[in-house]
DNA sequence: GTCTATACATCGATAGAC
DNA sequence: GTCTATCGATGTATAGAC
């Protein structure tokens, strides 16, 4: 057995307790909220102490900040896997439902990802650009339908990040205003369509 | 001097020292997030020991209580005083107009009315009465334009809300967003008046 | 009402033994 | 890596002097 071997399986480990602890983080903000994790009822769940976790995690905001690369990471495995079927509008329609679907599926993912609720959080640079991709994958979407301005997308944004922010400020697990999704959709295309250059 | 004059000097000095608290309060929300907030602090604000803001507050959420109430006051006076000039529909873009000027002039209140970010805390029956109030000064300029579907109202609120949220957490202090307003209730009318019934 | 003093529980974080 | 023990700060609350 080589050297490298153990280095591999030490390694291994580690990254699989790892995510037992992030799988227990999530499941923790979505019973109490983001910032009503603790780190002691965190431990508690994976059967650790809780200064045992600073071997995993150099800090809550370290922490914080795995689970923001992680959030990312399924939305934009979600989008880039959308099959791209029918015109560009109706290939902007399938992202705004996947994007309003996977919010109200955690909203405490949604509430980390897209609000900044946590005081002295912010995602390191290597996690920003995982948020950053997935708005690049956006502006793709809304290029191909002729909306190249910078207020169209800053517009598709505010619009569906809105729809979110009322379903979870003002009727968490319903979906009142997510339903409006495709209404809302309709709205910004028929708007943005007269206010873009050519069709595409 | 009779016991009623007594009283009311010390009933004052009690509301003016409560104010004062209050302000002090908003201060460190802004500088701190609203969550950082602690009553240690607030209290040296204020010349004060911290056992003694219990004598104005019952409890930290009772503080928070206090503030989204003015909050809402607030928004409700400039909401309200509105001179009622021009068609119902400028009169709708005036009050979003002044709901988004409002929201990025204290993005901390906007967080406290507007975004479920404090564990645990829910205004109390009194305070929510006064967001209820808000809301239905919406309501009734909408009505007014014959926008009067509950998904009038809804679509109106998070367009606006989406606006301000994607301000607040992408760039707090600047006005990328919300100098969309125009645009976006022009995008708000144009689609609403098609689906709605008879215009005005 | 306001103060001093104190108590308790919880939190994130660190030191050092093993 | 994991543990025990501990730290300082916090929110909450109370007792008792003035």
């Amino acid at each position: 057995m080589t050297n490298e071997q153990v280095t591999d399986r030490r390694a291994a480990r580690h990254q699989a307790t790892k995510e037992r602890i992030l799988d227990a983080a999530w499941a923790l903000a979505r019973e109490q909220g983001l910032a009503g994790i603790s780190l002691r009822d965190l431990a508690a769940r994976v059967d650790l102490r809780q200064p045992s976790l600073y071997s995993y995690f150099a800090s809550k905001h370290d922490l914080y900040d795995a689970m923001f690369a992680q959030g990312y990471e399924q939305l934009l495995a979600s989008v880039e896997s959308l099959e791209l079927v029918g015109d560009p509008y109706e290939q902007i329609r399938a992202m705004a439902r996947v994007f309003t679907d996977l919010c109200v599926a955690d909203m405490a993912r949604a509430q980390l990802l897209f609000q900044r609720t946590l005081p002295g959080f912010e995602p390191s640079p290597e996690s920003y650009a995982l948020a950053s991709r997935f708005l690049d994958e956006a502006k793709r979407r809304l290029d191909a339908a002729g909306f190249t301005r910078d207020e169209d997308l800053d517009l598709y944004t505010a619009v569906m990040g809105g729809l979110v922010n009322q379903q979870m400020a003002n009727e968490p697990g319903g979906s009142r205003w997510v339903d409006l999704v495709d209404e809302a959709l309709d709205m910004y295309l028929e708007h943005t369509m007269k206010k873009g250059g050519p069709t595409p």
